[in-house]
DNA sequence: CGCTGATATCAGCATCGGCTGATACGTTAA
DNA sequence: TTAACGTATCAGCCGATGCTGATATCAGCG
């Protein structure tokens, strides 16, 4: 059985998604596309940031797939992959679940 | 009524724990605490790093609230706040629920 | 007591990553 | 077609951050 892509036995693969989350500007951005899609301009417009940075920001959330481009005439519009950020999310929680479980917690290894 | 403390209206409290989980060992420091409360020579031996390093890094991991020292005589004993964990997984899977219930990602805002 | 071992702190170094300005590319409008 | 606009890419700078070695601290044991 397979309760999530968290059986690796290892979290890499969480590492691109919360890499590019611990960022304030990129985080920002997520939650402006959280509410509504939204083009490059008016993301620049709503966080005072140069379109260039901007713009390196955004393909760093496209590179960790959190966010995806559409592009419309000279407009590239954004849309948050809201399933990444579920996934995120869930994995996470998942995380805490089964470590409440695990009930080695109060009993500590011996140290050597 | 209050969801979660994401109603900030902005995600700036995220970032701490997103930080401190976005780097390879501390996440990986996250995965050994996920299954048992280990002391500071445990972590060392299983990663591999040093002791200095893996201090460092569950300073961080401290400061960011996502885990608890334990102090036992001379050993220091960590144990993961699944609590902390499971907030910031929640906020995230919040957030996309929101993003998704928001139905204003396929009628794209005019541009200026 | 002094010693050993576990842990934390600190300063220095090296690398990474964010910000910027310049510039290139593609699209729409005049 | 040309000009203007939106966007992406690139090189460079600089501050942030991870890693290390040295050292301090503190508890338990001989």
């Amino acid at each position: 059985m397979l309760i999530s892509a968290a059986n690796d036995a290892n979290l890499d693969h969480l590492l691109p998604p919360l890499r590019a989350l611990a960022d304030p500007l990129r985080l920002r951005i997520v939650h402006l596309l959280a509410r509504e899609s939204l083009c490059t301009c008016h993301i620049v417009e709503a966080t005072g940031a140069r379109q260039t940075n901007v713009s390196n920001h955004l393909r760093q959330l496209r590179d960790a797939g959190l966010v995806h481009a559409e592009p419309r005439g000279r407009f590239t519009y954004y849309r948050l992959d809201t399933d990444a950020v579920r996934a995120l999310g869930a994995e996470l929680t998942g995380l805490a679940d089964a470590a409440d479980q695990s009930g080695d917690h109060d009993i500590p290894r011996t140290c050597p």
